[in-house]
DNA sequence: GTCTATAGGGGGATAGAC
DNA sequence: GTCTATCCCCCTATAGAC
């Protein structure tokens, strides 16, 4: 996604790139569609010609930024051939990985969800991320055998969130708070790859 | 903060209160003052008149936020007097709680530093959060006589970060995941605030 | 499909009466 | 200090030529 030359591509996909970074540099209340266009490298009436207006190109934008994220997640979890401990180092370095590219989704995606709640969440069926997953079962089966410490899958879902995606949203405080420049940072990033997992392990799995 | 009936306020303090609601809930962009005056039940003219501007009353706002969030974090990182452990059971219950009255504070400061870290990182010393806390020192210590098996504080201090943060970040997302009502997401909340800490030492800290 | 020019409206800010 | 009325700029959106 986004690897073509931007002399490459057709006038709409040139306004769809555009939009999608201006959006998730500073959301939709912040940017103007005259950034879009200078952005893309076109006339300002092509938006409009082409996507009607700022907010159907944003909801657009949206829905694939949203799918994007739900398919990430959703392939590992669904996935029935790779252990519970197989999903978690893969969670941890695919999606560290894809957050790399894509530092600003989280951030993005949060803040609009909280300007707009009702709108935002009944377009995507979050619910079928965790339901019936493999990794749910996997989970629970692991709970019924001991090997687990903590019984509820839903703390163990959000720690293994939490680990992952918040350096990334609390980068510029946390780069801050320990005078990190960025080479220092992305390699502290690279190493959380490998210690989530253990960590997540130790703290809830037993042996 | 924010106890007295509105009726009690001076106008000044009432804007201010009002604003800080909005903006808190909202983001600077997608703030009018024309919410900000309906929300403190005076006339929009008065804004310009003891503030001169929306920036500068969001400037007002805005560093009164970073130290109010500053002064609740380096309370606890700085105590001489209770150890390392305690420090965070501490910080767990104090945070969890500051964040149940105010959940919308860190996608607000996060959301705005994205789009002026320059401006808002300048105006807060949060080097000084860490540098020589009797935190750090301790976790030194601890280091030393091998009580902790992870030697970067950096991730430990992340981690203890992530796991507090995240689910008020997140909550829309995680509520909406795993189906729970305002009353079933706060239980969750309050179950972390005993359970974090237990994680957190099983995590990086061997007896 | 792409451009220039401009309409239309919203939102921040102020003048001036009280 | 507080109000009404209004200014004026900026931004989205469209009309119409090419």
């Amino acid at each position: 996604m986004g690897d073509k030359k931007t002399s490459d591509l057709t006038t709409e996909a040139k306004i769809k790139q555009a939009a999608r970074k201006i959006f998730h540099e500073k959301g939709y209340a912040a940017t103007r569609t005259r950034d879009i266009a200078e952005e893309a490298g076109v006339n300002l009436a092509l938006l409009n010609y082409y996507f009607r207006s700022k907010e159907k190109l944003f909801d657009i934008i949206m829905l694939e930024t949203m799918s994007n994220f739900m398919r990430t997640v959703k392939t590992i979890l669904a996935d029935e051939s790779s252990s519970l401990e197989q999903k978690i180092e893969l969670y941890a370095v695919t999606y560290i990985d894809f957050l790399i590219k894509e530092e600003n989704i989280p951030i993005f995606m949060l803040s609009e969800i909280r300007n707009n709640p009702k709108k935002l969440l009944d377009k995507i069926p979050l619910k079928e991320l965790l339901e019936n997953s493999a990794f749910i079962k996997q989970y629970q089966e692991a709970v019924a055998q001991g090997k687990i410490t903590e019984p509820n899958v839903r703390h163990f879902f959000i720690n293994l969130l939490s680990l992952v995606i918040f350096p990334f949203i609390g980068r510029p405080f946390l780069q801050e708070i320990h005078g990190l420049n960025d080479e220092q940072y992305f390699s502290l990033i690279e190493e959380r790859k490998q210690l989530i997992p253990v960590w997540i392990k130790t703290m809830m799995i037993t042996t």
